[in-house]
DNA sequence: GTCAATATTGACATTTTCGCCAATCTTAGG
DNA sequence: CCTAAGATTGGCGAAAATGTCAATATTGAC
């Protein structure tokens, strides 16, 4: 029940395939929809009522009936690993800084796009706060950031001590903030002071760390469409 | 459901009242023993189970029937109240630092507690990971935390910046910590160092962190009897 | 517009959970 | 040891959830 392995989604997010399979059956353009109704009502569902909702509460909440659901999903095991799953490429999709040479621009702008969007999204966020929670689950929030320090020590960008410790901090920090924007008490301009705090944490000077935030910040992306 | 709101817990952790209220009727003692084993065993259940819980779940594993639950619990919300509240009273318990002046003393001492506990006791571990993920549960991890840095910082025994992100940082590495002693990949020597990191974090030298650390790590407390 | 393919429905049997309670067993003060 | 207070039981009816399916409605390629 409370499982929520989402080992699968390593490969998705390894940048393998993102493409959906193209199946065009019959009705596949309402299947796709109805699939989405889904997805969207059962991350509703999950964010306020945990791994302990229902069938037919999601069901109810996209004004679908059981019947549907099981159309979709084998049973109340298989939605919440595809909604694990699903908030997990959202968050690498959030995280993603591609393009950026600069470990630490790119810890920047990832950052802060992540914590935007927890911002925005505030059943995201809650979401992914009880993934985190769930130690096992697959579901590894700090993939980007290691790959990221690693990079970043290589280069000689960062200046910091044992890695281990150094990322829990500086994941702590992001989820702690999170934490903050899910539940309303954060300062407006809680993501930037964050990433300002992570860079330093990271060994940037915090005059750098500030322009490098000011920067990221200047410079947002398009929002996402869905 | 979901709530397991606990404000109350505050006035106890506060330190208002920890004693038992001491009612004395005929079967109390054996009245005592099966809540003891009741809240036992739910906290083993929620820590792999969730909220999700059931209530057979419980007295199933308590060894006991449902009839009895109810001799304790109204429903099962109540019971995932007691399971709140009883966690942050250990966290409290665990985090306590009285009598020791020096705020980075204090903390040094009160978060290897804390993450030996945690090492020790997964289902602990577990239940408090799943508290923390709750926005609004009104666990609040990082009480004493703050008032230790606003002493540190009243003292200048911390040299730090702004608040907020500084006890994120520190409460964060605690969590993150924890959730890799839940999940069994954390070093031997993980407590210590996240120690040292967190102190770090906090201003202080690297060199007298690790001295304090080490201090701490020496003087262990005895250990809990329950 | 037609119609075969396919998605949706809602009622269903089944299982699980809930919360209760009268009967029974256990406890501890005397 | 006795015995009444009170703790425990286990089964109950109600309610809710699960997963299925034959019937129905909708879709979209032609």
């Amino acid at each position: 029940m409370s499982i929520l392995t989402i080992a699968p989604i390593l490969k998705y997010v390894a940048g393998v395939a993102t493409e959906t399979p193209e199946v065009r059956t019959r009705g596949y353009r309402k299947k796709e929809r109805t699939r989405r109704q889904l997805i969207s009502a059962g991350l509703r569902v999950l964010a306020d009522k945990g791994q302990g909702l229902t069938v037919s509460d999601i069901a109810a909440e996209a004004g679908v009936s059981t019947g549907t659901f099981y159309n979709y999903f084998a049973d109340r095991r298989e939605i919440l690993e595809a909604l694990a799953e699903h908030s997990a490429l959202e968050l690498a999709e959030a995280a993603a800084g591609e393009g950026i040479e600069d470990p630490a621009r790119r810890f920047a702008t990832a950052t802060l796009q992540v914590l935007r969007r927890a911002r925005e999204d505030g059943t995201w966020a809650r979401v992914l706060l009880g993934l985190v929670s769930r130690p096992g689950s697959g579901v590894d929030l700090s993939r980007h950031l290691r790959e990221d320090l690693a990079d970043g020590l290589a280069r000689g960008r960062f200046d910091v001590g044992p890695e281990d410790e150094v990322l829990d901090q500086v994941a702590g920090l992001i989820v702690m903030t999170i934490r903050r924007l899910a539940e309303g008490t954060a300062a407006p301009d809680a993501p930037q002071r964050a990433v300002v705090r992570g860079l330093c944490a990271l060994g940037v000077e915090e005059a750098e760390a500030r322009e490098l935030a000011t920067e990221a910040a200047s410079d947002r992306r398009p929002d996402r469409s869905a």
